[in-house]
RNA sequence: GGCCCGUUCGUCUAGGGGUUAGGACGCCAGGUUUUCAUCCUGGUAACAGGGGUUCGAUUCCCCUACGGGCUACCA
């Protein structure tokens, strides 16, 4: 029988999950599915002094709202948690035992202040201290220290740490799925603590237990972790257990400039690098993104289908995901894009659902906002909705269709509103009042006929008539918002424009 | 500095020993429109450099450059 597949989120609560992690949670899902596999929210809660309270909360609450549900984690118990690590601690101790009975891990009593001192040193003849089969018998351990002492030293309580015994002269061949085979010489690692002197395990143990234990199949993961790979080889040969099978994801860089991706880029390019609002930090969901959109916009930064779709569904992206198909070089976040998916979903909407979606936004901006049928506000987002990306955009773009403008546009006036124009304008209204029918197309027509009939052209009174009932010289077709206003709307801001623009010298 | 990973239009990418090097975003132009935007059409633009291997390299190999990551009792 062959084994199941079974991946792991697994962030730390350090602070809000940011869009590098929320792509890696991504990644992992659609394996997941696409493997009719589990997917495995983990919290890493092992460092005491970065722990962030909220954040688990956080990162919870953004994977429900992007659309990729854990099928085990905390709150949602299966059979292999808990699935924080901090619930964990007996596992990880019980296992560097066993590490240390065999002889791939041993006591080290160094301070930090002496491993400074060390590194310091070296620094100055221009080398790098490592800590390693070089130098672990002259250093502070059990491998140099005797029995006796080493055992009156934990009898005593002294700090110590457990370090992994690197083996000497060992060449490692590791193989990853997006990059291939990887040569790795042993010598220039170097011993990593597995188990801190605060009496918690560092990323390294907790890892690599919790992943056999919680019977990972793949690991996937960022590519910062690329150097440890050889580490958690030996660890899984040193537990005999059999490792799972490995894939580094590509960093995600700055729009511009050097590096990853980072929160400030966010804040001075003016977009969200956080799923929802984190303090100051406001989110992908608070701007007014969709969920789906920036799902379909991350799994194609570093991922590509090899045809030339743009559009995914979820299920179209967890059918056509592929490992091997991942990108190996990091790939630069481009928020433009990023704006041209939500404006793709945004058409794609039910017409209703933005409805809702609009009704808050109409609130913040007028007073009787819920005297607005449900058939007034699904026209009036009819007619604007494709010049959108967001939903909030569709106040700016159509204001004028819940309220007279307040002001004419300086510029517009100038060029449209001419000393013949209030007279037409009088004349139009004579034409439009009588009219039963306010439909646009008829209007259109009665518009038409009269312009015939007079000699007057479109370019004449439809411009200034724009003027007049949006404010400015933009929207859609006229005959359309005219429909929606209704004729006594219609007249009255002609009424009114005549009145504030008067007669222009 | 050491170790590891990488390098196709500005960006995300397809491709792969012989191609007019394809698509998308952006940008530019034209069209549509009474206007703005959308939309449609078109255009701009790339194989980092140098050596090999080969009849032929953007594609395979090596070197260099550049980019990225790691180098903590952080993950």
């Amino acid at each position: 029988m062959k084994d199941s597949v079974r991946v792991r989120f697994a962030p730390s609560p350090t602070g809000p999950l940011h869009i590098g992690g929320v792509r890696t949670a991504l990644f992992n899902y659609l394996f997941a599915r696409k493997h009719g596999g589990a997917f495995i929210l983990r919290i890493e809660d092992t460092d005491q002094n970065r722990y962030v309270p909220g954040a688990e909360a956080y990162i919870v609450e953004s994977l429900e709202w992007l659309g990729i549900p854990f099928d085990e984690g905390p709150g949602k118990a299966g059979e292999l948690g808990p699935y924080r690590q901090s619930e964990r601690i007996d596992l990880y101790q019980k296992h560097v035992v066993e590490l240390i009975e065999s002889g791939w891990a041993y006591y080290a009593f160094d301070t930090t202040e002496e491993l400074d001192g060390y590194r310091t040193q070296q620094e100055k003849q221009g080398k790098t201290f490592t800590y390693n089969w070089e130098n672990r018998e002259r250093l502070n351990n059990s491998l140099s220290l005797g029995k006796d002492e080493v055992a009156e030293r934990l009898n005593r309580g002294d700090a110590y740490v457990v370090r992994f015994k690197w083996p000497m002269d060992t060449v490692v061949n590791l193989r990853d799925i997006i990059r291939g085979e990887i040569r790795i010489d042993g010598n220039t690692l170097d011993d990593k603590v597995l188990f801190k002197s605060d009496g918690m395990p560092t990323y390294h143990l907790a890892n690599i237990v919790d992943d056999h234990l919680m019977k990972i199949s793949h690991v996937i993961r960022g590519e910062e972790w690329l150097p440890s790979l050889a580490l958690h080889h030996k660890l899984y040969e040193a537990f005999g257990w059999n490792p799972p099978q490995f894939a580094h994801l590509p960093l995600i860089m700055k729009p511009r400039g050097k590096g990853k991706l980072s929160k400030r880029d966010g804040e001075k390019l003016g977009f969200p690098v956080f799923p929802l609002t984190w303090k100051e930090s406001e989110g992908y969901r608070e701007s007014g993104y969709f969920p789906e959109a920036v799902l379909n916009f991350l799994a194609m930064l570093g991922w590509n289908p090899g045809t030339e779709q743009e559009m995914f569904t979820k299920e179209e992206l967890i059918t056509a995901f592929d490992l091997g198909r991942v990108q190996k070089s990091g790939a630069r976040f481009d928020p433009e894009k990023n704006k041209w998916y939500n404006h793709q979903y945004l058409q794609l909407k039910p017409l209703s659902e933005l409805v809702a979606l609009f009704r808050p936004v109409l609130t913040e901006h007028v007073k009787e906002a819920d005297t607005y049928s449900e058939a007034y506000l699904t026209k009036a987002i009819g007619m604007i909705r494709e010049r959108a990306s967001f939903v909030r955009e569709l106040w700016d773009l159509g204001s004028y269709l819940f309220r007279a403008p307040e002001a004419f546009e300086e510029k517009a006036v100038r060029k449209q509103w001419k000393p013949e124009t209030p007279a037409r304008m009088k004349e139009l209204v004579s034409v439009l009042s009588p009219l039963e029918d306010f439909r646009s197309s008829s209007s259109e027509k009665a518009v038409k006929e009269w312009l015939t009939a007079s000699g007057l052209s479109f370019g004449q009174v439809m411009p200034p008539l724009r003027l007049v009932l949006v404010g400015a010289m933009k929207g859609p077709h006229l005959f359309d918002i005219m429909e929606l206003l209704g004729k006594e709307e219609t007249l009255n801001r002609i009424e009114r424009a005549l009145q504030v623009l008067g007669t222009p010298a």
